[in-house]
DNA sequence: TTATATTTGCCAAATAATGTCAAGACGAAT
DNA sequence: ATTCGTCTTGACATTATTTGGCAAATATAA
């Protein structure tokens, strides 16, 4: 599994000093599950997020991109045409606003 | 859910002329389950993405990429900065396949 | 109407995800 | 080397999500 939130997660946690212990506690839940979100082998709920980015004061838009980042990334990594699967995708999301602004 | 896949196998299957309930035949699945696929209700298997082209004589390839969109489209749909986080994943990816090329 | 094709809702089975516990590994002391 | 606190891992139970089938409903033709 990915890494990009859970590495941004290790270095925010590094800076303001907090061990993983005391995380693990905010989110009600246990060490080894919060170990597991920090190295990517567990997701974290969105909720799970926002009360992260809360408690150590980062930028909620920020953590949501990289979590959200990390769950596309699962999906094209194994494809090959990646790179064409994204700009598809960004396709038809501009699609799709360019409609919903019509009405 | 997204229908990026299953239009493009519904635009196929009327071009080719045949059924759903024969596709869903050769699929060894319900014909239920398929208007469901086409209807973008349920998601296929990799495999029968394999089967739906090689039937329907389309690119597989394509049908894999479409597939493949559903699925980061429905992830990124629903978050407010969709365009950039498809960018920060095709950032990702092309690191990871620089650093993969370094060794 | 009659026949065929497609669609929907609901349920059970299959699959995947999440969390905890217990045990192990690692470091920095002492 | 042992102790202490932190972090990590694996196996397992629990939960949530996904999937497929059945039956009924709704089109679409003929």
């Amino acid at each position: 599994m990915s890494t990009i939130f859970g590495n941004r997660l290790k270095k925010l946690r590094d800076e303001k000093q907090i061990t993983q212990r005391q995380l693990a506690s905010i989110l009600e839940i246990d060490t080894a599950t919060y170990c597991k979100i920090e190295k990517g082998d567990r997701r974290a709920k969105r909720e799970q997020v926002l009360e992260l980015a809360n408690t150590l004061k980062a930028d909620i838009k920020e953590l949501l991109r990289l979590w959200s980042a990390d769950k596309v990334y699962d999906i094209v990594a194994e494809e090959d045409e990646a790179a064409q699967i994204l700009s598809l995708v960004a396709e038809n999301i501009t699609n799709y606003k360019r409609q919903k602004a019509k009405l």
